[in-house]
DNA sequence: CTCGCGTTATACGCAAGCGTACAGAACGGG
DNA sequence: CCCGTTCTGTACGCTTGCGTATAACGCGAG
């Protein structure tokens, strides 16, 4: 049997890198076959339509963020606080997942069933973000007030345009760190 | 001379409409007309093509955006605290900024242009909060630090799906008002 | 009432993109 | 080496949407 030149797993990757780059509706099949230097011929072999596509792209994503993400920090050790920096590394920085965060971030205001994965995804790293403030936080309420605003800073500060008077964004970054984990 | 049915303004209103339900690519001229009961007939007599009325959308926003949601806000009067309240209710709460709001941003993350504009915009929003977090913070790094905070709650939790564990939305984000303000 | 101007409807050509059909190429097993 | 399975290229019909041309319409001025 001929083998694969472009197989299932490239079309998904191609179309990740559109998602991130353009949004869902940058996602066409024509275009993503023109980057992967061949025509759509292929494509219907793989997936039903261009939905069954969006679906792959979803679920790979999912899991990325979730499990191996998990599955990296558990590997890696530490205490609760390394291990939740490690976290938010992962997903918020870098060129892979981080752009891609936030184009289906977009993307899930607009179509519930994407709202629902995020919504699992979001769950998750709530989850880890009230594990490590609850360390040095007792009150229940104020540890997901807390857990809210890191999350909203970490995932926000990609969507804010502003300067700050001379600082780097990282530098108010770091002491809104401190701010925020009450240091 | 005949009247205008449909006049430019109407065009551009329907624009920031589709734009906040759809995104920049759900501003499709011929769907405008459909939705104002008409055909594309005489939107050429407006426009030069679709670009002039994105520009044109962009245009009303920023003006919404600053100059007015200000001019209210000084017209109310009140302190600081109150002002800025006010500022961040017309602006992230409501039906009509806000979801345009939102588009606008993840819009910016892949044209220059709109990021020019949303950073002009951002940073009137950011010296409102700047004023305010002054009158009962002294230190200026960490009034900067605060405000950061504060956008990006304001803005980020609007992106951010999770539940809270029985808690409402609106309760932790009371919560986190009184961390971010030192209450 | 009638004319004229601005506005709108209709029709067209063009391009992009989806999904399908089919033929040809490539590769591995026998 | 040859055959068949599998993947790929090409071509097609269809839809949507842009921008243009042109004709019909309607309202207000005269």
């Amino acid at each position: 049997m001929g083998a694969a030149r472009t197989p299932r797993e490239k079309w998904i990757e191609e179309g990740l890198r559109a998602l991130a780059e353009g949004g869902p509706d940058a996602v066409r099949i024509e275009a993503l076959a023109k980057r992967l230097g061949v025509t759509k011929g292929g494509f219907y072999g793989y997936f039903a339509d261009r939905g069954a596509l969006l679906e792959a792209m979803l679920d790979l994503w999912e899991r990325e963020s979730t499990d191996e993400v998990i599955a990296q920090v558990e590997r890696e050790g530490g205490d609760p606080k390394t291990k939740i920096e490690r976290a938010g590394i992962l997903t918020f920085s870098g060129d892979r997942l981080l752009p891609i965060d936030l184009a289906v971030r977009d993307w899930a205001r607009r179509d519930e069933a994407v709202a629902a994965r995020l919504r699992r995804v979001d769950g998750v790293r709530m989850a880890l973000l009230r594990e490590m403030i609850g360390t040095f936080c007792s009150d229940p309420d104020e540890v997901e007030a807390r857990s809210l605003i890191a999350f909203c800073v970490a995932m926000g500060h990609h969507f804010l345009a502003a300067d700050h008077g001379g600082r780097t964004r990282l530098e108010v970054l770091i002491r809104a760190g401190d701010v925020i984990l009450d240091r």
